[in-house]
RNA sequence: GGAGAGGUGGCCGAGCGGCUGAAGGCAUCCGCCUGCUAAGCGGUUGUAGGGUUAACACUCUACCGAGGGUUCGAAUCCCUCCCUCUCCGCCA
């Protein structure tokens, strides 16, 4: 969300934000309506204030023993008058706060100018990528070859879009979700074991809603969502917190599963483990004051990166140009894997920094000393990183001429010992 | 799921329908006092929004879990919901 204050003050730049990511919004409409909110917020307000006054008169009149009857007819009508207009300012605060809910977060400076992907530039590139087979296979077909990736399990037990491992494929994942989060807590991150539904005020804190409703896992009885990232409750764990600007910069890492309906995509994107609609992440959040937020974003980066290193994986950063932006964020790397077998690089991580959008939405605050006034702190929050796609790349790039894939070294001994999967 | 208890300021805790933004205590900060420590004395300290101001300030409104209702007037009465605790039931 928005400062209302910064739209009211500068509305250009906010239409300049907003039209950069390739959003429409009636940014004129927004402002006359708030407008005439704050004229009505007078009007009952005067109402009020009257009512409040009279209101000892009468106090009085009645101790002295004296006749209120008229005062109270006075104000009978008076409260008739203050139970409309708060009517109609609850309506026009719904209205408003509806609007405001919808419009995204804006573009830092720094974010290039794009409408697409096509548009996003590199940053840099870590890693040679190796020599390999005249044909590398793609990793579904070395999955199934091998026995560790059950396509059809997954169909058939929850349908198209879900898979299952087997054997050493189950145990690399786990793997890998052991060695990220031993990676991240030597970083200073706290770890967290979370919750994986969550109510709606978690999901407006972080932003997936009221926009992302059509991708999300909903559960009518109770009215919890699945979560689409671990993002979500972990960054929710602060919210109506006011922290202190001492412990700042704050940083928490956890594990969770991630369940996205992926409404609209189809085709060869959805082929294998690369688009799922539940898969595995360790994902990195930190609040920060917000003159540091973009030192911050480059730390983050960073301790991303130090995951793909350790699993010695080639990987470019590209930075996302204000037309590919999610909602919410307002500067984002992504983190992207050569896939040989796939032949495409393959996004394995999304570092963001979110200024104060979420921590307005979710009133995370600090106070900079004991007495001073709140303000709301940053959040950034990046992947450390999805594990299907590191999968996936550890199957197409390490797989050996002989049909085995070899083990990083790194996680060689969260799989006892084991070097090679083979069948 | 059933029965009960409860949700008040940074914390603890009082609160007859009007004089309660809220007693009292703790804590905070400021000053005084005490040669240190402890104690004592006086004062101070919430959040959000509106108006106004160059700004300090000032002023109004709202907020006692949330939302409705009754009333001239609600922290206080009524209803609904949420959360916490205790007991019972059910279950990994």
């Amino acid at each position: 969300m928005l400062d209302r204050k910064l739209t009211r003050k500068d509305p250009e730049k906010v239409r300049k934000g907003v039209a950069a990511r390739g959003v429409d919004f009636d940014i004129d409409g927004f402002l006359e309506l708030d407008e005439r909110m704050r004229d009505l917020i007078q009007e009952t307000e005067k109402l009020k204030h009257r009512r409040n006054t009279v209101s000892k008169e009468i106090s009085a009149l009645k101790k002295q023993g004296a006749d209120a009857s008229a005062l109270m007819e006075e104000m009978k009508e008076n409260s008739g008058r203050i139970k409309e207009t708060d009517g109609e300012l609850k309506e026009m605060e719904e209205r408003i706060a509806g609007l405001e809910l919808g419009i995204p977060n804006i573009p830092h400076d720094s974010v290039p100018y794009g409408t697409c992907d096509a548009d996003n530039p590199e940053v840099r590139r870590w890693g040679e990528i190796p020599e390999l087979p005249e044909k590398p296979l793609p990793h579904d077909e070395i999955g199934e070859k091998l026995g560790i990736l059950d396509m059809s399990a997954g169909s058939l037990i929850s349908g198209r879009g879900f898979v299952v491992l087997r054997g050493d494929g189950a145990r690399l994942s786990r793997a890998l979700v052991s060695l990220m989060l031993d990676i991240h807590r030597e970083q200073g991150y706290e770890e967290l074991a979370i919750p994986y539904l969550v109510n709606r005020d978690s999901m407006i804190g972080t932003g997936q809603l009221p926009k992302m409703e059509e991708d999300m896992y909903h559960c009518e009885k109770d009215d919890l969502y699945l979560i689409p990232t671990a993002e979500v409750p972990v960054t929710n764990i602060y919210r109506d917190a006011v922290l202190d600007g001492e412990n700042l910069p704050m940083k928490a890492t956890a594990f969770s599963p991630c369940f996205r309906r992926e409404a609209g995509s189809y085709g060869q994107e959805t082929k294998g483990m690369i688009r799922v609609h539940q898969f595995d992440k360790v994902e990195m959040v930190r609040w920060t004051l917000p003159e540091k937020s973009y030192e911050d974003l480059e730390i983050l980066l960073d301790d991303a990166c130090a995951v793909l290193q350790a699993l010695e994986l080639p990987y470019r950063v590209i930075e996302l140009c204000s037309g590919d932006l999610s909602f919410s964020a307002a500067k984002c790397y992504d983190i992207e894997t050569w896939a040989p077998g796939s032949d495409r690089w393959l996004e394995v991580s999304s570092c963001s920094n979110f200024e104060d959008f979420q921590a307005r939405r979710a009133r995370i605050r600090f106070k900079r000393e004991k007495g001073a006034k709140p303000e709301f702190v940053h959040t950034l929050n990046g992947s450390g990183l999805a594990l299907p796609r590191i999968i996936v790349t550890i199957f197409e790039l390490n797989q050996t001429p002989t049909g085995k894939i070899r083990i990083p070294k790194a996680l060689v001994p969260y799989m006892g010992g084991q070097e090679y999967i083979e069948a």
